[in-house]
DNA sequence: ATGAAAGCGCTAACAT
DNA sequence: ATGTTAGCGCTTTCAT
């Protein structure tokens, strides 16, 4: 439904030809400062809008930008976290459209088929790529332009990517962890398919390494609930020298292992704290409320939706990679003093 | 990028003019049925795929339709299910490509703003409306078409919809349990915001007062984790007459409710029969694997795309509602017989 | 039964 | 610095 006014009628209020409009309102041509200035605001009065299939004909463009969430072979979805996915689609779809494009969800089956195929696309996001994944490969043979939020893992060139910076993250939560008195700090993760999960885990062992302290890392097998969380923890807790801190990459292990505490009488935070990766209402209404690291997820649609679109009208992004901070929400799972206030610190 | 031919190569190629091709492919003009024969098998071998803004320009329409979650005030979504969505948000999605529409996902966020405003679409589906939905309001004010995916609760005309049939499936759940021997089923429920939630509960009590049983309902507050199952488990088996059966609107809280019974040592499916909505990963791997009633959200998406087109078309579409049919898919959790073999009885 | 031609709204050569 | 014009691929009247 097309709404606003067209370019003919926004050429003839401000006087103008339609040339001279489009010029204008796409800074293409060289016009006089003056004229620039009256067609954008009589534009703006008329509340005109390009009409994108018309733009898209012209410019020989399909107008479309595909998004698939990665699938790790014979696993369910990569990433977990629906609030998650929703904000970071939402956040591209808008800048998308602000673009003139579409951003459709590719439908990823099973098999192992090309789902892009299927769709007649200019570009494609791929959210969260595992190890060796499929749906990079049949983009990268199709020469198809990519960008990946999580970055590609097993490859030399890795692409244009937008990242949470989870290596700084996971950093400033172990900061955090250790101001609060941890020594003994144990890791419970996913499996480490994707390039966030990688980071925790190497600047874990790092940091473990830096203060000659035994790394104790734990991946449960299977889905990663509540229950896995639990189970994991449980497993901690039940060993000679049980850990005095926890940090999960996902919330929903977070409060597994709150549980477990709970379960086995040990006190959090006083005799355990427990943090984790991605912040959401779980994490806010557990209880103990869990510490946890907030992700800006529309910041790496929107990113990864200029990187795109840049990349699809043939030009070179000023930043081909990028890296999103994000920081350190703390909650009672870590505060050790009655006084310690709600300090979010900055994770980059 | 547009990749077969265009009209006017088929055309060149069938000996015919574009017209003829339109009209051939359109089921539109009245042609011999040899030419439009012809015209199509021309077509097909040249891989011909109309230009979707060509078409959309011509036709004058945006060739979007957005698609939204809705949100109960103040909560998170009323869907939490990421795979569910992701099958019915990607099929929906292919079918409204095959339909020449580009179908965008369109974020809510959490202020009163109408979201659809930001964005020129033909038309919109809503997930899972809640009561009094906002979104819903926002549409039917603008007079966009509008279908939603489950029902609208709270209104006189409930309008175009496809829903789950749930009513049927929570009667195949309850009689399976019955025949299982169950005779104290209790049900453990998200917020009844829903349409889904509601037939939960209505069946439910229906059930109940058929045999004289007296309802048990359990109604956990905040967030629909594993946890929140657990207690309301912990609970309800707690009681002096503890149910022989719980049956769970989320797999999640199935899960929970599954722990619960480990702690407490209440043998499943002996001592205690569990059975939840929606089938998933989480319930195929849980131990016991779970009995749950495998929904078809990728036949819902598919339905409402094929509604919401015929309505943006102008046209009326043959069955203004719609039920999906769903089925059980019987489990560990309430396989007493061990010669019990998994056997799905249709829901509807 | 089939075709010619006029747009749909916009972009970009190519004038002026 | 601004305007004219020819498409982009398709639908749709209106002729034939």
């Amino acid at each position: 439904v097309k709404v606003g006014a067209s370019i003919q009628q926004v050429a003839d209020a401000a006087n103008v030809s339609i040339t001279t409009v489009s010029h204008a309102l796409n800074g293409k041509g060289r016009l006089s400062p003056g004229t620039r200035e009256r067609v954008l605001k009589v534009a703006a009065e008329l509340q005109y809008r390009p009409h994108v299939s018309a733009r898209n004909l012209a410019g020989g463009k399909a107008g479309v930008l595909g998004l698939a969430v990665s699938q790790a072979p014979g696993l369910s979805f990569s990433l977990t976290d629906f609030a998650y996915f929703m904000q970071l689609m939402g956040a591209a779809t808008e800048a998308a459209l602000e673009r003139g494009y579409a951003l459709v969800l590719v439908p990823v089956g099973t098999d192992g088929e090309d789902p892009f195929d299927r769709v007649s696309i200019d570009g494609a996001i791929i959210v969260d790529p595992v190890s060796r994944d499929p749906l990079v490969r049949h983009l990268r043979t199709r020469g198809l332009p990519l960008v990946t939020t999580g970055r590609v893992l097993d490859e030399d060139d890795d692409g244009y990517w937008v990242d949470n910076n989870n290596a700084a993250g996971t950093r400033a939560v172990l900061r955090h962890l250790e101001r609060g008195g941890a020594t003994r700090v144990a890791l419970v993760m996913g499996p480490p398919v994707t390039s966030y999960t990688r980071d925790s885990l190497a600047v874990y062992e790092e940091w473990c390494e830096e203060r000659g302290i035994e790394p104790r890392v734990v991946i449960p097998q299977g889905d990663l609930s509540e229950g896995a969380g639990f189970d994991a923890a449980d497993e901690l807790l039940a060993s000679d020298e049980p850990p005095d801190a926890i940090y999960t990459t996902l919330d929903r292990l977070g409060t597994g292992v709150l549980r477990a505490a709970r379960s086995r009488g040990v006190s959090v935070p006083g005799d355990l704290m427990v943090a984790s990766y991605t912040d959401s209402d779980v994490a806010r209404w557990s209880n103990p409320s869990l510490t946890a690291l907030a992700l800006h997820p529309d910041e790496v649609g929107r990113r990864a939706v200029e990187m795109l679109t840049t990349l699809v009208d043939g030009a070179e992004p000023p930043e081909p990679r990028v890296h999103v901070a994000s920081r350190v929400i703390v909650r009672g799972s870590t505060r050790r003093h009655a006084g310690a206030r709600v300090d979010a610190a900055l994770a980059d």
